[in-house]
DNA sequence: TGACAAACGGATCTGGATATCCAATTTAGA
DNA sequence: TCTAAATTGGATATCCAGATCCGTTTGTCA
């Protein structure tokens, strides 16, 4: 239902809301089993939005520009693939330009669903309690890397 | 968010519904705005879903397999790209085995909001009620066909 | 200031979704 | 039973998200 690279750029976030100082591409690509080279372009596009901050050079890395409760979902995915409203007719009938008709007016309700449910979460909703086990941190330690398919 | 061929599928049935009688490809197609040669497709899905029948021949064409009142939106859209919950991590993260971590959960909560949206509509409340304008018809009668993209 | 480490940006490759084409098959009706 | 009309199914083409590669730029530190 939503990309790849949505997803992709949602367990980055969660990784660098976890690990606060600045992580290299490649540490949190070994850790969110993502393709480094792929992981880059998508932290390109979360700095362009200005969600994450980068550093060149020895010491460098990837970090979150702001708290993770000032994070929220919906801005992620925005990022990198804007959840889109429909407006207006998608077949541009002059008969449904003042109203949609039944069945647009659904599916864009359907994307009013999504978008309110992810404004209203945070990153920080989405950090794991210390304590618990849950992490991605799990991954970076025991380094385990069997191939698979992630798909959403 | 959904494929085009889902819009296809939901504008394909929509318009079955509302013209009973057996409509031909090339019909449904020019009212629609969808590719011909495609939407045979879609509609060879759809009849394997059994949601559509089809008969060949002179006065053939294709046609609801049950009262709309009976088609949930999400018979259709499982149909052509089945709505994929997610019921185990995406990482295969031991960890995460009897329980989601907070993201994928909260992924899997906005796939079920679509679920159960989807679930409970069904292709009669998609119907514009006669005397309204908002009508696939309207573009069948007037073959208005200009060329644009109709990106959901 | 030199050497190295890291992100950046552009070019390219790949596979799956989207789309097209056409021959084969089925069917109604003259 | 013949013909025209329609779907069916297979092969193929096109497009774009996903992924890779590599040279360039920016930065740290000794």
């Amino acid at each position: 239902m939503f990309s790849q690279t949505t997803e992709y750029a949602l367990r980055a976030i969660v990784y660098l809301a976890e690990n606060p100082s600045p992580q290299k591409t490649e540490k949190i690509a070994s850790a969110t089993q993502i393709p480094p080279a792929y992981l880059s372009k998508v932290l390109q596009q979360l700095n362009r939005a200005a969600i994450v901050g980068s550093q060149r050079g020895l010491k460098g890395g990837h970090f979150l520009s702001r708290k993770p409760k000032k994070i929220t979902i919906l801005e992620i995915v925005n990022a990198v693939e804007p959840l889109q409203r429909i407006k207006e007719c998608p077949l541009g009938l002059p008969a449904h330009k003042t109203q949609l008709c039944p069945l647009h007016k659904k599916l864009d309700e359907a994307a009013a669903l999504i978008e309110r449910s992810f404004g209203n979460t945070t990153v920080l909703d989405l950090i794991t309690q210390p304590g618990n086990s849950n992490l991605y941190t799990f991954v970076s330690k025991n380094e385990t890397k069997k191939k698979q398919k992630t798909s959403l």
